[in-house]
DNA sequence: ACAAAACAGTTGTATTTACAACAGAAAGAA
DNA sequence: TTCTTTCTGTTGTAAATACAACTGTTTTGT
């Protein structure tokens, strides 16, 4: 698990915790480590969570197929993110998406019970995570809101319009990358990729913005 | 204060705990109330927020409205229901949205910090209120998704069998009220009224489903 | 280096939507 | 009641989208 630290130092969940505790914590919380090759599936609609996770090394996509195959993403997991909070709180109802590597993989899964439960041992830190755990579902929050008013514009050109200068904001500049490819990101506006494609070719031509790969800058 | 220990008894925020403990952390707390006129605003886009609020009378819309006038509604909230936690969180943004009152509407303030400061005194509740407080975030989490879900369909009649089935199995019978009339459906899906009505009224006309007012009932 | 697969852009067509304008029904106010 | 406002459904048209098919490019695996 030790490996892991430098990861986990990092991450919201343990912000403010040290080195040590946080080894202490992976001990008593008993927190359990799997990899994933790109492609796998590290949950699947419809199970039942009692983890919350941690990705360790990797980038996962949280998505959903329905009947005819059309494919939709929620959002992509970046090294550090935790996902699948929002399920695994008792009581919850099961998985309502899949979640996928789209690269090679590690998760760290913590038992919820376990996090929220103050045990008896030096794991004084607990409550600290569990603010911490508050302040980053907040922000999952936040960022779903984002998600909704990108996806309530009408047109593909104004949501990705909307997405586009929401994440140059978010990065704090006007060129930056995006996590996704052209099929990957029309899955995640919910838009034609084709037509996505020829939208972004027309906004190039008036100078609104210019790309290579997954690289854009707005002007 | 008194007067609201009914409604908060059953708020998830509140879940377990006692009403003289609810009285005991109002008071210790400094819960604030204030009261809306149908109309009025509780928030407004760009304010700064320190307050999970808890409407304990009435009922609001969580909405946007962009450059041309285009509104597009989040959420309504219902009686007893939390909001404004998201932002609320220290390190957040700003609100991104409005929050108005459909409804004439009475509304509690609680500081975070305070809720997430362990006092002194006898409020021993605080770790319990703040596990509610997870738990009742996670939900609105799964609420957002699932809205997501229904907004990444791409057609009017898609979008509108989505979030009704939603609806009928969340309220667990398939006639059902909807917290919303046509117009505020409409920027609730993201869809044009009048192409909505007309898609509602082909899908009656199939036998699909039938109507009267917000009560639908799907066939 | 080569073949296979994945990726990105282009175009044409049928479908669907947004928008505007209007009419009748229902709800609310005087 | 009567008048006014809000709400809902309908229709026609211009605009935007989804879908399919195809081309050339890039990436991947062997």
């Amino acid at each position: 698990m030790k490996k892991y630290i430098p990861v986990l130092r990092r991450t919201q969940l343990f912000a403010g915790v040290g080195d040590e505790e946080i080894l202490a914590m992976l001990d008593c919380l008993q927190v359990k480590a799997h990899s994933f090759r790109k492609g796998e599936y590290v949950f699947r609609q419809g199970e039942h969570i009692d983890d919350i996770c941690i990705l360790a090394e990797g980038r996962l996509s949280i998505q959903r197929d329905d009947y005819w195959g059309n494919r939709s993403i929620i959002n992509m997991v970046e090294t550090g993110e935790m996902f699948g909070e929002a399920y695994a709180a008792p009581g919850s109802e099961v998985m309502m998406n899949d979640v996928a590597a789209v690269e090679d993989s590690a998760v760290l899964f913590f038992n919820v019970k376990k996090i929220l439960t103050t045990c008896s041992s030096a794991c004084r830190f607990h409550s600290l995570v569990v603010q911490n755990l508050f302040f980053a579902i907040s922000e999952k929050n936040r960022k779903l809101m984002r998600k909704l008013t990108h996806m309530s514009k009408r047109t593909t050109r104004e949501k990705l319009l909307s997405y586009l200068s929401d994440e140059a904001k978010r990065q704090g500049r006007s060129s930056f990358e995006i996590p996704f490819n052209r099929q990957q990101l029309a899955d995640f506006l919910s838009v034609d990729r084709s037509a996505m494609s020829s939208e972004l070719g027309k906004m190039r031509d008036e100078g609104i913005l210019t790309f290579q790969k997954n690289r854009f800058a707005l002007l």
